[in-house]
This record gives structure tokens, C-alpha cells and sequence, in this order.
DNA sequence: CGTTTAATTGAAAGCAGTCAAACTATGTGG
DNA sequence: CCACATAGTTTGACTGCTTTCAATTAAACG
């Protein structure tokens, strides 16, 4: 997919040292774990609700997503990744899923075993650590998602969304605060706030006439950041990054 | 406030070996954890956001519940939690918490200092593993919680929250399916689904004329459990717990 | 290019929110 | 043991944000 100059394991190092501070055998130890890269579709399952977990998918590129199901098929969208973020730390040690994860965009996954990386976290506590924080962070961010949908009215909660993406982007080194290609579509954007695909429409339009963003398909800018984190309700802390 | 005649940290072991299973080193390891013990009323606050968590609090009897404020003040509950749970797990080796903890009842917390836990999850591979797991287990919680306030109506989401608890507390060995006492007003149960108190009290009613629920004040009873379930779009595989 | 998927728009309906007031517990002090 | 104060519950009337259902337009893709 891409004629890659670094390991493909390099951006899930930066990702956990954006958390937590890793050494030289630390990383060493992560981008020796064993692992086989394959290029995915868009829709494609890097896991599903009742499976048992037995590799772990890593993004090497595109952007992936977490969801459940209500009994009437609602979908909730619980978390966007994007590179180098891994789906699966969070069944770690745990018999079976409690949410799908499907790529949001075509890509390329990096799947460890579980069982080398299980063996790894025992083996070297600062990685296991790290691993550790990882999936504490991500609770923090879950957290935040649970008070976007359940407490902000729809345009807060598209403001908010589009403002954790560009930080969290803007932290693994991709694009910026200043914009982005948006991989998602208005109605995956309703199912990760609890709205319609129709009130995001309608949502989208006035944050564009007020020119907190500007669109031109699914690139999105921010003519005017600090404006548009107050219109998003948005503060940094919960992502737990440095110098964000 | 009670003539105890178990250790505090019982049910503490209680809530891990729900989860992960432990040796006999491994229990006897958590209730030699050093630890505080006192008295607390409602509303008293276990941990505050942007606080550098110093200590965690276990509690040993009462409810307490997570919750985060938008910037215009409004609160969601992000979780509810019963005796035997620790406030502070999901705070660990971060610097501060993204989230406020207060009682929601009279209790008893047994404070155990950060160090102490995290030199026992260092030295005791079992321990720290599951403190992992429940950790991970509170996440699967939050995934759900976010799945209720972002897809389900407002009746839907309180039969889940009266069916998850229910469930719980049957896991920890106290009250059961059949009814418990529920330690919420009417407006907590509203932060907690993203509602308001008065629409919670105007569905509590049709719950209770459709004779899904009785209710005596804060006791709750289910005059027919498995229907309850059904109209709370209830599963138990996102709580973990083994034999529910 | 034709087909499929996504975005957009309109009109109508509904679930839940808001604002206020009344009522009911619960607890305290005299 | 009763009166008062406070916190919580309940009810009414009205408003409104968001959904629903359709239909139309635009973009993406092979």
C-alpha cells in the first residue's frame, strides 16, 4: 500500500510513549514483537462482539472504529483510532469482546499474537506498563464520549468530536489542529454522538456558516481553533497528551 | 457504623476474583495492603478531577459514582459502584483525574495509599493482573453506559441501569435480582442516562403500571425478571461476571 | 457513464426538556 | 411529640431539539 521506510510497528512506540515514558529496550522489545502486516477494506472486522481475542490489531494506516449494537440494531460508535493505536489492548486477559471494531478507511494492520504479547507485558514490566496506561487512557476517553452523548446538546458533540480528532491526530505526528481529512461519513459522525445522519447534516451547515470549519468534502479546517474548542466544549486534559 | 466481623478489604478480593482468578498468596498480599479506614457521609468526594491521586479508595460499605460536568455545569454519571470496588484503579500511574468520585450514600472507604498498590501490583504479577483486568472490566462498563445514553429511550436506558445493578450487586453477594434499595434520587438517575429527573420520574411510572418494576419508596423490586430484561435491552456478557 | 453510496432538503411528529408549583418524605429542634 | 425546614417526588402546561419519512441532488467508483 505505501512504500514504507520505517517499521511498520513504530507509531504504536510513539503512541504509548505519548502516555507513558518508555527505554531503549522498551522499544526495542515492541518492534521486535512478531507480527504479520496485511492491507484491509474499508469495513473490514478487526474484531466482533462475542469473539475470543487471539491476535492483536495494530494500525499501521487508515483510521479504525469500536461499536456496539442495541438489541433494535442502533449502532453506538465508542471510538475512532487512527495509526498506531492498538484495538484489541482492551480484551487483554479477558474471555471475549463486548464491542466490534471495523476500519473506518482502507489501511494496513500489523496483528500480534496475543499470546506474544501477553508473554511481553510479563517480560518486561515498562512495556507492560505502558500497555497498562494505554488502556487507561482510552477509558478516560470513553468516559468523555459518555458525557458528549449524554449531556451536550448536537452541536457541542460534533464540535467536541472533531476537536479530540485533530488534537489526537496532531499528537501521533499526522495532520493537525488545523485540518484534516475527516474519514468518516455523516453517518458514522451520527452514530458516534447519538444523532441522526440527517440532524448532522443540519448540524454541519450552521458550524460551517459561522466559519468554525470550513469543508470541502470530508477535509475539514478550523478557521478559527480557539473558537471552535469553546463552540466544542473542549479541553485536552482527558486525552492525557504532553504539550496538547 | 457496623460491627464487622470481616477483613475491609474482603470484598475488595471478592470483586477481583469475579474477574481474574487469585492464589491464596494473592489474597492474603491484598488484605495485608496497608490501609485507612473511615467513616464518610453522601456526597463526601473521593477524588476529584485534576487531582494527582495520592490514594485510593476502596469501598468497603455504602455506594459511591463517577461523574464529569460539562463547561455549562450539566453532570453525567459515568459509573455507580458498590462495596468491594476501588474508586482509584482507573487513575493509576496517571498524573490526574479526568473525573470526579463522590459517595452517593453513608459508607465506609478504606483508603490505600497509590504507592503501596502499585508496588504490590509490581511485586505479585497475579495481584497486578487483575487490577488490570478490573480495570478493563470498568471499561467494558463504560462502553455500555455509552451505548444506553447514545441509543436507547429513555425507558430502555433506566430498566438497564435498575437491571445492571441488580446484577452487580447479586455478583458481589448483596442485595439480588429480586430486589435491592436503590441508593439514588431521581435526579442522579437522570444524570446517569442523560435525562432529566422529571422525564425519570414520568417513565418510572409506566415501568411501574406495566408491572415491571415495584417500587416502595427507593426499593425496587421486579415482579417478572426476565421481562425486565427484555424491555432494558439487558445482557450480561459487557459486565464479566461469570455464572449471571 | 451508469450505478451505488453519501449528502442535502422539506414537512410533520414526537420524545424529552423547561419552567413552575404542589406535594410528600425525612430530619431537626424545641 | 409536634412544627418547621429541607430535600426529593410528582404533576401540569408549554416549548423545542431531534427524529422520522421521503424525496432530491451530488459524489464516488468500477
Amino acid at each position: 500500500m505505501t512504500g514504507r521506510d520505517t517499521h511498520p510497528l513504530q507509531l504504536l512506540v510513539r503512541k504509548l510513549e505519548t502516555h507513558h515514558p518508555l527505554q531503549d529496550a522498551d522499544r526495542a522489545a515492541i518492534l521486535g514483537l512478531p507480527h504479520k502486516l496485511r492491507a484491509v477494506e474499508p469495513q473490514t472486522y478487526l474484531l466482533r462482539e462475542g469473539d475470543r481475542p487471539e491476535r492483536c490489531a495494530v494500525i499501521v494506516s487508515g483510521y479504525a472504529f469500536r461499536h456496539k449494537l442495541t438489541g433494535d440494531g442502533a449502532r453506538q460508535i465508542l471510538s475512532i483510532h487512527i495509526s498506531g493505536e492498538a484495538v484489541d489492548f482492551q480484551n487483554l486477559f479477558l474471555e471475549q469482546s463486548d464491542h466490534n471494531a471495523q476500519m473506518l478507511t482502507r489501511g494496513e494492520i500489523a496483528d500480534i499474537p496475543i499470546g506474544a504479547l501477553e508473554e511481553l507485558a510479563n517480560a518486561n514490566a515498562g512495556v507492560g506498563r505502558a500497555m497498562f496506561v494505554s488502556t487507561l487512557v482510552e477509558a478516560s476517553v470513553f468516559r468523555e464520549w459518555t458525557l458528549n452523548v449524554g449531556r451536550r446538546d448536537g452541536r457541542t458533540r460534533i464540535a467536541h468530536l472533531l476537536c479530540e480528532f485533530a488534537v489526537r491526530l496532531s499528537a501521533q505526528g499526522l495532520d493537525g489542529h488545523h485540518g484534516y481529512e475527516l474519514p468518516m461519513t455523516q453517518e458514522q459522525l451520527a452514530d458516534a454522538t447519538g444523532l441522526t445522519s440527517v440532524h448532522v447534516n443540519r448540524t454541519l451547515k450552521p458550524l460551517q456558516a459561522d466559519r468554525l470549519i470550513d469543508r470541502d468534502r470530508r477535509a475539514i479546517r478550523f478557521p478559527d481553533w480557539k473558537a471552535m474548542r469553546d463552540v466544542g466544549d473542549f479541553t485536552t486534559r482527558y486525552l492525557r497528551i504532553q504539550n496538547a
